[in-house]
DNA sequence: GTGAAAGCGCTAACAG
DNA sequence: CTGTTAGCGCTTTCAC
């Protein structure tokens, strides 16, 4: 069986006391002692059980993380942002993902209540009506919403709204005036009400009539007739889509390329997420970049700022900058002049980042 | 603070004993008391610590995971195929990322032999030799190797080799003789060695002469001089490129299109790992596609078989099939027929499956 | 059927 | 400076 420190009091001559000592304060054990203990530890191969300390009370060292999936690369790379952070720390890292269930999100986190975490990273459905976040704020542990674009609640996220809206911005200074919000069809997260709501913001700014938005099945081989004909046809076909992520993008282009609709010459397509493989297509997929790992790292940060100082009984929510992705799924076309574009130029002070912050690592 | 069994015991008027048994064997106890307990535990939410129990030295439920990185694909998928079974288990995960460096791999183990996992599953960058693996085999918890491939530990994985000679041979099989693999500058895993021996292997049963693995920077923007003049001029010019994974074979397409080299007409690629974003490149990537989920989920039950079963001490090494992902990147070309094309045929058995395991979750 | 008590590995008073 | 002791929350004999 692995040594405990009963086994190195024995082996060391002293007791247990003067073990636990000499490994937590050793500045508090006579310099002798400390190298006897030092060496029966070292030939037992001892490593103090976390167990025993934990259950001491104090801290667990454990911090619980729940994400709806790990398919997508956005929440796999906030994860390498906060391992990073949390290996460094000493923390371990408790996992769960949740498939956007709510009922697992609460098996989940009432899981790693009864572990005794010492704090909660989490992305949840919807955070803005959430009873389990309510439980959480009453009597839980400190928790970091990531991702989630929510007021009421500690969170690290872009601005959904604000950044949806430079990016049809962009959209509109680049001449186009018919543009389409295309979404999944899964129930509206608070990013994706987030997203629309910009979309729906700059559109009306600039004159112009929103439209709700338009979902299509990712799962499909190609684009639906429907959807085609809504795309290409009549005097309301759009000349850009505003894709709600980067995936949708993709099989967009690839529906449209099946369908011969040349982008972006036909078509012009923004993206969200700023996934590095956009770079990869050809052309480039233009996108709306989040800073994931950073937005990881942030959300370790808040939570051990929570953790660490009791001052503060919640975070508060941060806000990080999105950047603009560019790429060549986005042409420039003719059309009439808009009565007011005072409100676009402000977009220029936008950094015009490719990719920052997803790196592949190759295997 | 949260409720303790002496909570729920003073609650209910019984003896901490008698809740402990209520709650463990409620056959045991008189119906009445465990009415009484039960209502007890409901209005204090009483949820038994872990840590009391992990103490007292059975079990901790505490499965311990430890990958490369979560940035490709390929591991995130693996995650996500373990966590479905260990939360249905009711196991805990503990991650961490170790990004290729054997000092954090063995920093890890380390830690999570400290916290008393019953079991690791991990990759690691080299299986072969490894005095990490050889400690836990002597004295370590079980523990199964993910997408290693080695003959001489628990592991689950393709078989490298022959997926890597399946797809050259197919390559072979439409015609191509000059066919080049490329792989990541990175030091060689053993996954990468085994597809080059694989390579190799095909290569030359089929009277061909196999060339050295050609390494390309992956980080840069475009091919270098050097290395498109390796792929485009002279006789040794290949048709096809044999690339070690999918997200180099993505690179190598855009270095190729800004050299305005078509594929497939002036040059076929083939990737490794199958991953889910080829099928919407243009033209879609064809490559060898491992099963990234039931690999994570098998290793689980490998795992849990040894932790469950005391019975054999090591779980045995388990080769998942591969399948071939087909796409627009290989083209057929007119070339003097081979001696001997016998053994080619039998790739027909298998399987071709367009990227069966990795569907994209959207946000 | 139930309770008292010991002990898992460790830390933190409190004595010596 | 070091040892003794009392728990942390829980399970598990062993009596009653």
């Amino acid at each position: 069986m692995t040594p405990t420190i009963k086994d190195v009091a024995a082996h060391a001559g002293f007791s247990i006391a003067t073990v636990s000592r000499a490994i937590n304060a050793p500045h508090t054990v006579n310099p002798a002692t400390l190298a006897k203990v030092r060496e029966a530890v070292e030939t037992l191969r001892f490593r103090p059980s976390p167990l025993g300390r934990q259950l001491r009370g104090e801290r667990t060292r454990l911090v619980g993380v729940v994400l709806p999936t790990l398919a997508h690369p956005v929440f796999a790379e906030c994860l390498q942002g906060i391992d990073e952070l949390a290996a460094a720390a000493g923390f371990r890292l408790m996992l769960t993902t949740t498939q956007y269930d709510t009922g697992r999100e609460r098996r989940a986190v009432d899981m790693l209540r009864a572990q005794r975490v010492e704090g909660l990273i989490l992305t949840v459905a919807d955070a803005d009506s959430h009873p389990l976040l309510d439980e959480l704020d009453a009597d839980g542990p400190p928790y970091v919403l990531m991702h989630n674009d929510t007021q009421h609640r500690p969170a690290v996220s872009v601005d959904n709204r604000e950044a949806a809206s430079d990016g049809v911005r962009m959209l509109i200074a680049h001449g186009h005036r018919r543009i389409l919000m295309l979404s999944t069809p899964l129930p509206a997260s608070d990013r994706v009400r987030q997203r629309h709501a910009g979309y729906v913001h700059a559109m009306q700014q600039a004159g112009l009539a929103p439209e709700p938005m338009l979902e299509i099945d990712t799962a499909a081989d190609a684009l639906p007739p429907s959807v085609l004909a809504r795309l290409t046809n009549g005097a309301r076909r759009p000349t850009a889509l505003f894709c709600c992520n980067d995936l949708l993008a993709m099989v967009v282009m690839r529906g449209l390329r099946h369908a011969r609709v040349r982008v972006p010459q036909e078509m012009s397509i923004l993206g969200f997420d700023g996934l590095a493989m956009g770079a990869l297509l050809a052309p480039p997929l233009a996108s709306i970049g989040t800073p994931n790992r950073e937005t990881g790292r942030m959300a370790w940060r808040q939570l051990t700022a929570s953790i660490g100082g009791e001052c503060t009984g919640a975070a508060p929510r941060l806000v990080l900058p999105h950047t603009l992705c560019e790429g060549g799924t986005i042409a420039a076309i003719a059309s009439a002049p808009l009565a007011d574009v005072a409100h676009i130029t402000h977009i220029a002070h936008l950094a015009r980042v490719s990719h920052e912050d997803g790196e592949f690592e190759l295997p």
